[in-house]
DNA sequence: AATCGGATTGCACAAACGTGCACGGACGGC
DNA sequence: GCCGTCCGTGCACGTTTGTGCAATCCGATT
C-alpha cells in the first residue's frame, strides 16, 4: 500500500518512487479496469486519485505495451479475402477493413496503425529488424506501441541519401521510433540510397563500418518494408524525390521494372538478377532478403498494386498487410 | 454445440449467411475499433449500421474471445507482493488489487473475473481440464471468455454428491459453463463427495465407469481448484453443505486438518498421506495431483489463509490467483 | 393465411469517458 | 532566496459509449 494518506502529496522519496508508483498504479488501475470490469470512476476511489488521472493512467499503459490488445480470427474462419490471398501468393495476408470512401490517406493511416499493432506481438527478445524507410514506414513509425525487449537492435535497410537532400533525417527518424519502441539499438546505414558508380559501391562494400551493417542485415531475423510502384497512380517516395534522374527512370522503364522494395528493383514476374541499377543500390540483395525468416510487407492504396504485384511473384514476403480494396484488386484480376 | 438432435436448429444456409455476416461484421469492428482506434460512430458509418449495434457487436467480439485483452506486468518489475510470493512458496502468484475497503462478496467476484481472464490465455486445444467446484469455481465460472478450442476436456475433479441434495446440478452447471466456454466435452464424476465406507469407494474404484474418468484424470493438463479452509471465518461449503457430520468434523479437528482441494485434506505443514477421511473422498489422490503440469489455484477472502498455506506447503499449486489483502497476509505474517 | 415467438434493430437517455485548461507543488538556475 | 519551468492534478465540458424499450423482421407453426 502506497497511497499518501489524504493530504497533499509528500513522496519525500526519490523520483524513482514516484515514477514508481505511477507506473504500478497504471498496472493497478489496467487490471481493474480490463480484467474486473470496473469503470474509471469506481478505480478512482479505491486509488484515492481522480477519475481523469485514471483515464491517463489507463491510456498510460496501453502506450507502453502494459495492456495488449489482440485481434485473432483464428483458424476458423479466416474471411475469404485472406484465405484467397494466402492461398495464391503464399503469404500470410491481414486485410485491415476500410470502406471504400475514405480517402487515400485515411487509407493510409488506418493500414499504418493496424500493422504497427500487428508488428507489435511479432517482435522477440534478441530480434534483429530490418527496417526500409518511405512514406509507409513512416506512417507506421508513427503509431508503434511499445514493449520492452532485450537486446534487439534495428538496422536500416537501405541507405537515404540523395543529391538534393540528405534524406538521413526522415530514414532515420523512422528507425529512432521504431528503436524506441520496442528499447532496441538502433543501427542506421550512412550511405546514399544509390550510387552514381556501381564501383563505389563495391569499394564501400569492402569498408568495414559498412560490413558491420551488412553483417548484421545478414541476420536479421525480421525485415519490414513497403513497396514502391511503377506505372499508374502517384509515383512512391523514391520515384519523385530527386534520387533517381530521368535517365534512371527511363532504364527503369526499358527494363520492365514494376516495383521496388528498399530500393532494390524487379520485374512483374519476380525476376530482378539482371537489372542495371540494383547494382548501384545499397538495398539488400533480394536472395538474401528471402532468407530472413519473417518479412512483413506494408502496403497501403491500389496505385501500389503492380509493385505489390511483382514483389509477391518474387517471394519477398511472408506476411502482407494491406488496405481491404487493394486486397480486392489483387485478387480480382 | 452439443444440441440434441431434431431441435430447432436448421442451417439451411440461409441462417449460415445471415449467421456470418455478423461474426463477420463482429471481426471488422473489433479490429476498426480495436486495432485502428476509430470511434464506434464511425464503424457504424461504414458498416451501414447503427452505433448501437456496433456497440453490442463489439461486446460479442469481446465475450466470443474474438478481442483479447491481456495485461502483462512482465518480468521488468512485478509487484512486490507477487514476487514475495513465487519466492517464498514456490508459485506463480496473480496478485488481484482490491482495496480494502470492498466487501467480501465483492472480492470474491472481483478475483473470479481476473482468475477467468488469467486462465483463459492458459487453455490450450487437446487440454484435459480438471475443475473442482465449490462457490469460488462457481464464481470463476460466470465469468469466463469464450476460446475456441479443438479436442479439449473438461472433467470433474471430485464427487458433489451429499447426504441432503444430490448437489449435481451445481458442479455440473459449472462444468458445462467451462465447457461452453472452451467448447469442450464435459465429463461429470457422478459418485457422492464422501462415501460412508473406505470399501465402497474401493469397489467403486474399479468399475469401469468410474476409471474411465480417473484415467481422465491422471492424464490432465491443467487443473483448477479452490481451497477449503478450517477454523478461522466462514467455514466453506464442505464444511457446512451436509457433506460431513460431526464426528467427522471432529476427526478433522483432532488430526489437525486445515483445509482441503477437491475434498481432499491437509495438515498446516501440508501432510496429508494419513488422514482417514481421505480413504472416503472421491478427490483426486493429492499426490496425484501434484503431478499435473498446471494446477491453478483461486483463493479470494483471507478466512482461507489457513487452508491456503496448507495447501501451498503440499506444493498442491504452479499457480495462485489471490485477493491483494490475502497475498498481504499471507506473506506478513 | 394468420399468428406467434425469438432475434435484431434504432432510438433516446443516462452513464462513462477523454481532454483543454488553470492551478499548485517540485526542481533547478541565478 | 527568488523566479521560471516542468509535471502532475482536478475540474468542467463535450464526446463517446452502454442499455432499456418499443418497433420490426423473419422463420415456424397451426
Amino acid at each position: 500500500m502506497t497511497t499518501t494518506n489524504g493530504g497533499p502529496r509528500r513522496v519525500p522519496a526519490e523520483v524513482e518512487q514516484t515514477h514508481g508508483n505511477r507506473s504500478r498504479d497504471a498496472l493497478r488501475a489496467a487490471q481493474m479496469y480490463y480484467l474486473q470490469d470496473l469503470t474509471m470512476d469506481a478505480i478512482a476511489r479505491e486509488l484515492r486519485t481522480s477519475r481523469s488521472t485514471v483515464s491517463r493512467l489507463l491510456s498510460m499503459a496501453r502506450e507502453t505495451g502494459l495492456v495488449q490488445i489482440q485481434v485473432n480470427n483464428p483458424s476458423e474462419r479466416a474471411p475469404a479475402l485472406e484465405q484467397q490471398i494466402s492461398r495464391r501468393f503464399g503469404v500470410e495476408a491481414h486485410v485491415v477493413p476500410v470502406a471504400d470512401s475514405v480517402s487515400d490517406s485515411e487509407v493510409l493511416d488506418r493500414v499504418a496503425i493496424q500493422a504497427a499493432r500487428t508488428i507489435g506481438p511479432l517482435v522477440d527478445s534478441n530480434a534483429i529488424i530490418g527496417v526500409a524507410w518511405g512514406s509507409t514506414l513512416s506512417a507506421v513509425s508513427h503509431h508503434l506501441t511499445r514493449k520492452q525487449t532485450h537486446d534487439s537492435t534495428i538496422v536500416q535497410l537501405n541507405g537515404a541519401g540523395n543529391t538534393q537532400t540528405t534524406g538521413i533525417t526522415y530514414a532515420s527518424e523512422i528507425l529512432r521510433r521504431f528503436g524506441q519502441a520496442y528499447g532496441a539499438r538502433v543501427e542506421q546505414f550512412p550511405v546514399p540510397a544509390f550510387f552514381d558508380h556501381a564501383a563505389t559501391k563495391t569499394a564501400m562494400w569492402e569498408e568495414r563500418s559498412v560490413r558491420r551493417i551488412l553483417d548484421l542485415q545478414g541476420r536479421m531475423t525480421m525485415a519490414i518494408f513497403g513497396v514502391g510502384s511503377i506505372g499508374a497512380g502517384i509515383p512512391s517516395h523514391v520515384y519523385s524525390g530527386g534520387y533517381l534522374d530521368r535517365a534512371d527512370l527511363d532504364t527503369l522503364e526499358s527494363e520492365e521494372v514494376v516495383g521496388d522494395v528498399a530500393t532494390m528493383f524487379f520485374r512483374a514476374d519476380g525476376s530482378y538478377s539482371d537489372i542495371l541499377l540494383n547494382e548501384r543500390s545499397t538495398g539488400p540483395d533480394l536472395d538474401d532478403l528471402r532468407r530472413v525468416r519473417r518479412r512483413i510487407c506494408v502496403v497501403s492504396g491500389e496505385s501500389k498494386i503492380n509493385g505489390l504485384r511483382g514483389a509477391l511473384a518474387a517471394g519477398l514476403a511472408t506476411d502482407l498487410i494491406l488496405d481491404e480494396g487493394s486486397a480486392r484488386r489483387l485478387v480480382h484480376t
